[in-house]
DNA sequence: CTATAAACCTGCTGGC
DNA sequence: TGCCAGCAGGTTTATA
């Protein structure tokens, strides 16, 4: 579930709470976790390393350390990064670390399709070094989407999903994000125009920027650091509404399958047919 | 290149 | 009320 928003939530509140802090301990709880890692070694080498920051790339979380390592933490679909006080009653526990003014950051995950990855911080960069572009850096321009677009006849969904496009939209933001650009999910990617590619530039990073000031979209699992809810299922558009009213136009909103993911956009709003190719 | 399926896992929902 | 098939925000790998 965790998309860019999320993450980005997350790490903004990691970061004025545990920023500097030393792992005293850690606890690996479901030794796939941390794969390809052996967990006993992962527990020995994080163990008296200081946090020195806290990034995010794409939905990775980036935590870097003190001793020339950095754990890289995707939360996949069910993954959080809980902390406690004490010790109290998170479940699903996959990972826990201790920290040196006690309290307890806890990687939990049902699903078991989160990874928390430790390894030097050259290691890190070359496993990222696939990502697209940030889509709220300052160079993440029209030109930029356009050239990564390519020539691709791919459905523009499907584009918009694959992390070397754009890195950080996930199946709600991707909805979103051509709702309000007005462009069909199964437009072939490399033929929108100019016009189609700024509009959607600008779509996604106002998506993006509302999720994070919303804390986040949970209709399941995402759940920040002290275990709240995001509120930002209540400001989406089109997603998982299938039925409910365009809140552009009225018609109803549809859903069909696109890259095997469920897709919701207005039927009027966002036409297949209609639109100039881009040379 | 593009598309599709399966795998990794568990919990929740909707239909019967 | 109860059971079960099907579905879920992600990514990787295999296959056509």
């Amino acid at each position: 579930m965790p998309e860019l928003p999320e993450v980005e939530y997350v790490a903004r509140q990691l970061r004025a709470a545990v920023l500097g802090r030393r792992i005293t301990h850690a606890a690996v709880l479901w030794a796939r976790t941390v794969t390809p890692m052996d967990a006993r070694e992962f527990e020995a080498r994080v163990s008296g390393q200081r946090i020195t920051s806290i990034n995010r790339r794409g939905k990775h979380l980036i935590v870097v350390l003190d001793g020339g390592d950095a754990l890289a933490i995707h939360r996949r679909m069910s993954g959080n990064l809980i902390l406690e006080r004490a010790r109290e009653e998170a479940l699903y526990v996959r990972v826990a670390f201790t920290l040196d003014d006690g309290q307890l950051l806890l990687f939990t995950d049902p699903r078991k399709f989160g990874r928390v990855t430790l390894t030097s911080n050259g290691e890190i960069e070359r496993s990222l070094a696939e990502l697209g572009p940030e889509p709220l850096a300052p160079d993440f321009t029209a030109a930029v989407l356009a050239e990564r677009l390519g020539a691709s006849r791919r459905a523009i969904k499907a584009a918009l999903l694959d992390q070397r496009i754009v890195a950080g939209l996930g199946n709600i933001y991707a909805d979103e994000s051509l709702f309000h650009a007005r462009i069909h999910p199964l437009r072939p990617a490399g033929s929108l125009n100019r016009r189609e590619v700024t509009a959607l530039r600008e779509a996604i990073v106002a998506t993006l920027l509302n999720g994070i000031e919303h804390g986040g979209t949970t209709f399941g699992r995402h759940r920040d650091i002290y275990n709240e809810a995001g509120s930002n299922l209540e400001h989406v558009q089109v997603y998982r509404r299938t039925g409910k009213p365009c809140p552009r136009c009225g018609t109803p909103i549809t859903r069909i399958t696109v890259a095997q993911r469920g897709t919701h956009f207005c039927p009027k709003c966002q036409r297949l047919r209609g639109a100039s190719s881009r040379p």
